[in-house]
DNA sequence: TTATTCGCTTGCAAATTGCAAGTTAGATTG
DNA sequence: CAATCTAACTTGCAATTTGCAAGCGAATAA
């Protein structure tokens, strides 16, 4: 029983390899910073907080800095302009690339999504090419999106308290 | 902009995929609990509790209750003792199989689990007849796991704060 | 030099999770 | 039949995390 010294608590867990992972980005906002870098060929900060996602800041900065220390991630200063930072994947990182293309194709068939279905039935028949071209455009820096940001459409879904 | 007479708050949220995904289990309790039924063969509110993971009854409950209502799961009273709930994936929910196969590939190779490396490798290999017995099993009600429940090697991970 | 931009950080409120005891209904036991 | 046990939750409250919006400090632009 070590005695750290950090702020800590109890932690039960199995290690079967779904609990380990969801663990590391088991958190909705983690693999949408994942997606972003791997599908939108998003980099930096403003890109994921304007990602249309409605994240918070402090919750953007905290997850980078998870997806950094769980090495899935890595971030650098850019050259011409010390501000910036360029966030990208390691290769940890886009090994994720089927665990996204999974979720991206399960979500556009089960629900209501504006995925065109095409384009959808299409990534499900050629899963390899699609995640070798993922891999490609990762080892190359290419930030082309593999897929274009679906916006909501402007309407807002509100809901209020009874009464 | 319905009023609806739930207790409601103001969603901001893309229509991409993945995003609408993880509206649905982006946490880590609800993959626990689809695991659990896919791979490990549970039904019942006691096997997910008992799973080792440290699940509190209340969220459990709660993620139940939301998976039901997302469409992905079933409860059923058995009809030989009225207190028993099982619980069943849908077909919605067994399409979900290759999103936790990929999950659980990604996280025995990229993190220390106790999953036997060549048993990993192996349905990684074999990602099709994986998804196959998955499906038949879950077809047929057969609960047989499909993988041995890797348990904590009892040692619990204990921190606390300082001082 | 002032103004703008970038990537956070902060203070506080709201929401969610976690703990452990409690409740209710169904089944079993004596 | 009453007492006891079991199954699936539910509850009250504390701890933790998320969300909001303003603020900060460093780098860059004008």
């Amino acid at each position: 029983m070590a005695c750290v010294t950090e702020k800590t608590k109890l932690v039960r867990r199995s290690l079967c390899p779904v609990s380990i992972s969801l663990e590391v980005f088991g958190d909705r906002w983690s693999l949408l910073i994942v997606r972003d870098l791997m599908v939108r060929g998003y980099r930096r900060f403003k890109e994921f907080q304007e990602s249309g996602e409605g994240i918070a800041t402090n919750i953007l900065s905290d997850r980078l800095q998870r997806l950094e220390a769980s090495g899935i991630i890595t971030a650098e200063a850019e050259e011409t302009d010390g501000r910036r930072v360029n966030y990208r994947l390691t290769e940890k990182g886009i090994d994720l690339a089927p665990v996204l293309l999974e979720l991206l194709l399960w979500g556009a068939r089960n629900e209501k999504t504006a995925a065109p279905c095409a384009v959808m039935e299409n990534m499900a028949k050629n899963r390899d090419e699609v995640l070798a071209e993922v891999r490609r455009r990762w080892r190359d820096r290419d930030p082309t999106p593999v897929l274009p940001k679906f916006e909501s459409d402007g309407r807002m879904e509100t809901k209020r308290r009874a009464g």
